[in-house]
DNA sequence: GACAAAACTGGAACGTGTTGCTGATTATGC
DNA sequence: GCATAATCAGCAACACGTTCCAGTTTTGTC
């Protein structure tokens, strides 16, 4: 007997379910990207990853826990790429507001997809906080890695550093939710986020 | 013919409108109150209202206007609450950090109304720009007062004070949801908080 | 007070997330 | 190779947000 829980993150599951898990978050990001939120139906993302309804229910127990780990899956794809760089920039304020930038231009490239994990983001509640603690861990992993430069060693990390980069992560959320909802424009939140930056890390 | 546009913040309307409206507001607290989000169901707020589905729609076009709007009627007793009071603490980081945690014992208090309202803050989409504006402003508005000590003048409000008291308003949001989604504890939030405001109000 | 316009009621109906069920298929242990 | 348990497909059904409609009541105007 293989593991029964198929949708915690790490499980390995055989090479069927690993195929099918795949499949199915596939078909969750390509239709977040076409259609956003409400284009992420239950029976759509089924019936594209050709797995029945009861199925996909059993890989992930509701739409929120689908589109989070979809997001999730997204987000460290980012931190992984951005950590075996040089990140340029002089101070960490710099260096941060790239990332960040670099993030929202990514994230404006697929604004429907953008739309649809912010939008599962911010709707989940505590089952979620598996797929959600990735998430932040790796928003968390990405500003510091920022903070401090680049490659260089990851142990000379402070808690103060951490703290910092959970609020930067706090504005950068906060942010992401008005722009996806419509309430403030690309710009709007780019010059929201360098204020933030800037006041939060005064060089 | 009175205005026809009901569900605009400041509109007037017949006493009967206005009674209705708040007959609706009044029902849709209750419900959040005792069973949060999910207990606010459109037909059951009708009903306690007594009042027509159809008329509720009329309204509050759909249930995100509803809670963002109730939410508005909430902080925007909060902001006069606290607009004549003098703020203690010495220093500006004290006095927001004092307001803010006055504001979040309330919360913690009504943690389903809290969750409701919350909730429906972080779904809303920029048809409900107007209504969250509300919230916006009365956040900025409490902050921005507090960092001034109490009852003195207003016009001495800078831009930077603003902007300082939005990115305090993002981080609470965040907190906020991170709280009401079950994810951080009470203490947490606190404490995240005190770091945050510490971080962007160094005296 | 009569009439027209607007608002309200009660309820049916639709879409989508979610659940439950039944028979077919697949993987596992012997 | 087979028995058996797990998994899956297909589908019906339910809940709740939302829309729509026909008939009634209220409101505003002359």
């Amino acid at each position: 007997m293989t593991s029964t829980n198929v949708s915690a993150s790490d499980e390995l599951g055989s090479s069927a379910q690993r195929e099918r898990r795949k499949r199915i978050l596939d078909a969750t990001y390509e239709l977040a990207k076409s259609g956003g939120f409400d284009a992420v139906q239950m029976r759509a993302v089924a019936e594209q990853a050709d797995v029945a309804l009861g199925t996909l229910y059993r890989y992930f127990p509701s739409k929120i826990h689908l589109l989070v780990s979809a997001l999730g899956r997204q987000f460290d794809e980012a931190a992984v790429r951005l950590h075996d760089r040089e990140i340029p920039g002089d101070t960490p304020a710099e260096r941060v507001l790239y990332v960040l930038k670099r993030m929202a231009r990514g994230m404006q490239g697929d604004p429907k997809l953008t739309e649809a994990l912010t939008r599962a983001f911010m709707f989940a509640d505590s089952s979620v906080a598996n797929e959600i603690h990735v998430v932040g861990m790796a928003m968390t992993s990405i500003v510091t890695h920022a903070m401090h430069g680049g490659v260089p060693a990851e142990d000379a990390v402070t808690d103060e550093d951490i703290a910092i980069a959970r609020v930067i992560g706090d504005v950068w959320l906060s942010a992401l939710v008005a722009w996806v909802t419509g309430r403030s424009t690309a710009a709007e939140t780019a010059s929201h986020m360098e204020t933030a930056v800037h006041l939060i890390l005064r060089d």
